[in-house]
DNA sequence: CCGTTATGGGAAGTTAAACTATCCATGCTG
DNA sequence: CAGCATGGATAGTTTAACTTCCCATAACGG
């Protein structure tokens, strides 16, 4: 297929397509003439693809960049999903010392009850931007005078558990390494958005009841 | 106290709290010339809430906006947390007619069995951003070939379920009608952040000993 | 009292991301 | 073989969120 067609069955826009491709994001095409490109289904997949990180995942082009590039280097399954929650995350905001402080005591903490590990930074290397975004969450929850949230925290812990045993079930009894990535993806960055989605519903129901649902 | 230690106080640059002020996100300060203003602590707060919606929510300053100015209306809670859920959930992105149709069944299907309900849009208005994004992002997932995602969906709900009422249980007990406002906003904002770090965690957990940490 | 510094306010400039438009030489197609 | 499509490159556009600059007025320090 030639970029009319490759443009219409993404419903991405060929100048859109052209510059992706400029971009890296979607590898070239197989060369029919010095001057001429076949495209084939997985073109088409892989602009579905970039379509759904950015529009339902909300990542910027260059954390999609990155995510593909883990994908198509054949790192283990467990090293993809490592990029793809570090670019999901993005940067870390910055917060005051105390309260990045006071929000890294209550991580260790939970760490420690849990069992828990993750990759933390050696001086001077990137760092886990998902625990640095965890802490600045938290800490900016201090900082607005809430620490409360913060009591609740064993509970959440419980449930996000949940949660992800959920999310492993979707993937165990998959045999093929890329179908795993695949779905790991997928189902991290969408599943965040519907797990949110979810969230809010279930709040509004239960502040309806709570709250008292306008007469209007 | 005046601009300079406003945005001592604040961490925002004093450019920055201009045009804030322009943009009509912060209250004008109280005259004592028709040239001078006297700024206050509510000021400073204010402008954390800002920094806290922008960065950790990842709100655009128009979404920030909405919300303050439904705050500042004093609608009911309920009333102003759907505004906030509105903003945060911001614009859905388009996805074909069939698999919207497909995310829409499941959907009401599960608001029949769980017997939950939300503002349609009555014909041609706004309509509801959330439900939309979670169409959405099922939507997506569909024509991304991953049904599969959608059978967990009523553990996730189960789950979802649970998590909105510990979000409600941080929020009961509260007098104050502002207090109700500002904690809901608060964690909701804060909480998605929080929540899908911790599951972002104990997935790496759960992928650590299934799928096997990686030995270097 | 007066020179210096800060302030409120607005207009214009900047930066970065994500496109979008325009060209052009070549290739395909009816 | 006339004319539309394509690959490739360069330049332009749009939007958000600032940042810079300027100026007339105020405040402050000696």
């Amino acid at each position: 297929m030639r970029m009319a067609e490759l443009s219409a069955e993404s419903g991405v826009p060929v100048a859109t397509v052209k510059y992706y491709l400029r971009e890296g994001l979607l590898p070239p095409g197989a060369r029919t003439s010095p001057n001429q490109a076949r495209y084939s289904a997985a073109h088409v997949q892989r602009l579905r693809l970039i379509k759904a990180l950015t529009e339902v995942g909300g990542l910027t082009l260059a954390s999609v960049g990155a995510v593909l590039r883990a994908i198509d280097e054949h790192e283990t399954p467990h090293q993809t999903m490592g990029v793809v929650q570090q670019e999901l995350a993005g940067p870390a905001p910055k917060v005051s010392d105390e309260a990045a402080g006071w929000a890294t005591g209550l991580l260790q903490d939970l760490a420690r009850r849990h069992g828990w590990q993750w990759h933390e930074p050696g001086t001077g290397e990137p760092g886990n931007n998902e625990v640095a975004n965890l802490v600045a969450a938290l800490a900016t929850a201090k900082e607005l005078g809430h620490e409360r949230l913060a009591e609740r925290l064993d509970e959440y812990v419980r449930l996000a558990l949940r949660v992800a045993e959920v999310d492993v079930e979707v993937v165990v009894g998959l045999t093929s390494v890329d179908k795993i990535i695949e779905v790991g993806l997928i189902a991290t960055v969408l599943g965040d958005r519907i797990f949110a989605g979810l969230r809010h519903l279930a709040q509004e129901q239960l502040s309806r009841e709570l709250l008292g649902g306008p007469p209007a």
